[in-house]
DNA sequence: AGCCCTTATCGTCCAGATGACACAAATTAC
DNA sequence: GTAATTTGTGTCATCTGGACGATAAGGGCT
């Protein structure tokens, strides 16, 4: 007994790339180009093809909206959107990934890239096409989430960093301030979380500070949760 | 320039529906009736239908598979199952679902439940079809990590518990012993997590212990973590 | 009844983690 | 040189969690 009402459909892939600019919090956005939704502000993504992968979608279409190569990225797959009219042409399923980097300058290689732009999260907060604003609070909530239980925070910096720009990182997507010394003894002395160059940078201002590379370690035991 | 390779597919839910049982910790399953895999236990489940979102496919076919009315029950969505080939009869892109459910007797209802069985996860790990092995996992895996953040474990239980149940729960699927006294202690403490009855249960053996509903809080804070 | 066995529950102790914060160190700005 | 700023070390009180002793409350047995 074989029901034929199965529905078939196109699904998407949608990236939320979260980053740490200008002291706040952004996300990589694009103006679509057609309708629906023309002009509007939106999360870059497209359709998966025949006989690709699902993750393998997500990294092409990140190489295609940023010029960046995810290969070696942390890609979080967040969960999925499948509300039966959420997108006007026809049956979409979207399968949204968060992806975190450092500040690097705006992406601009790429043909749908020219309309990309980083843009405040707390600006963006309910302007977006689609359910893409139910996404990007998803991938917010989970990248908070993410800096408790996990080494991630180390992928919003560049390669070699200092204790205040992981701070920095952490101070910014919780969106409340730590006790540097307290956060400091805390990274240093969790194993595998960084670890030392030997190098200094020096700051505009203030003593110089050690440089470090992230540790080896993916998970955070015990983890560093907020206060709630 | 719209790339017209866009992949259709049909999409599926999966449901890795646990239990404990018999001191074990079980999931449900059934016997393939059709190829491809005609004869191997499988997870349960089916395509999602025409204008029917995602969640409601999965209770859709959790009532159709045991019988059970899902609606008040947490389902839990784990990551999507995509790759091209992982389903013979074509591009199948499974969402499968983690249910949590009390030790009720085996489900009999609806037509393709005649074949489900509660199995112990140590005995079917390997041994099912497609991909659900690595789902089975994923499932357990998640399980063990809502057991540490969430009150979850109630979800277990019958709708009312002694504490020595609900340790019993956290003993079955982390696989290790706690400490009654320390555990009980934890559990009490934690506003919200149970709510006393003022009843007791008379054991077979042993002192009568007060019985216990789930509390209104839903996420542990602190959590109960697992010593790694 | 009296004893033992079992499970539940309370209390104590201590090691380790965390928050608050004083203070020293190393640089730039003036 | 002095002030300002940021980094890093040290101290201390508090809280949590693990180990575990002791007591409570039932049933089964002789």
């Amino acid at each position: 007994m074989i029901s034929r009402d199965h529905a078939t459909l196109r699904l998407a892939v949608d990236l939320a790339i979260l980053t740490v600019r200008e002291s706040a919090l952004q996300v990589l956005t694009i103006t679509r180009a057609n309708d629906p939704f023309r002009g509007q502000a939106a999360l870059p993504g497209g359709f998966t093809r025949t006989d690709e992968g699902i993750e393998v979608a997500a990294k092409r279409e990140l190489l295609e909206e940023t010029g960046l190569d995810g290969a070696g990225m942390h890609l979080e797959q967040l969960s999925v959107y499948g509300e039966p009219f959420r997108d006007p042409r026809g049956r979409v399923v979207s399968v949204p990934y968060l992806a975190i980097m450092p500040d690097l300058p705006v992406p601009t290689a790429g043909s749908d890239a020219s309309t990309a732009a980083w843009r405040p999260v707390a600006e963006v907060r309910g302007t977006l096409a689609f359910d893409h604003d139910e996404i990007l609070d998803e991938a917010v909530e989970r990248a908070r989430r993410l800096l408790e239980f996990t080494t991630l925070a180390t992928a919003f910096c560049e390669p070699v960093f200092t204790i205040g720009d992981l701070r920095a990182v952490y101070e910014t997507v919780w969106g409340e301030p730590l006790d540097p010394r307290n956060f400091s003894r805390k990274v240093v002395n969790t194993e595998g979380f960084v670890e030392e160059t030997g190098e200094k940078r020096l700051p505009g201002v203030g003593r110089p500070a050690a440089l470090y590379r992230p540790g080896g370690q993916k998970d955070l035991n015990p983890p560093i949760l907020r206060t709630r």
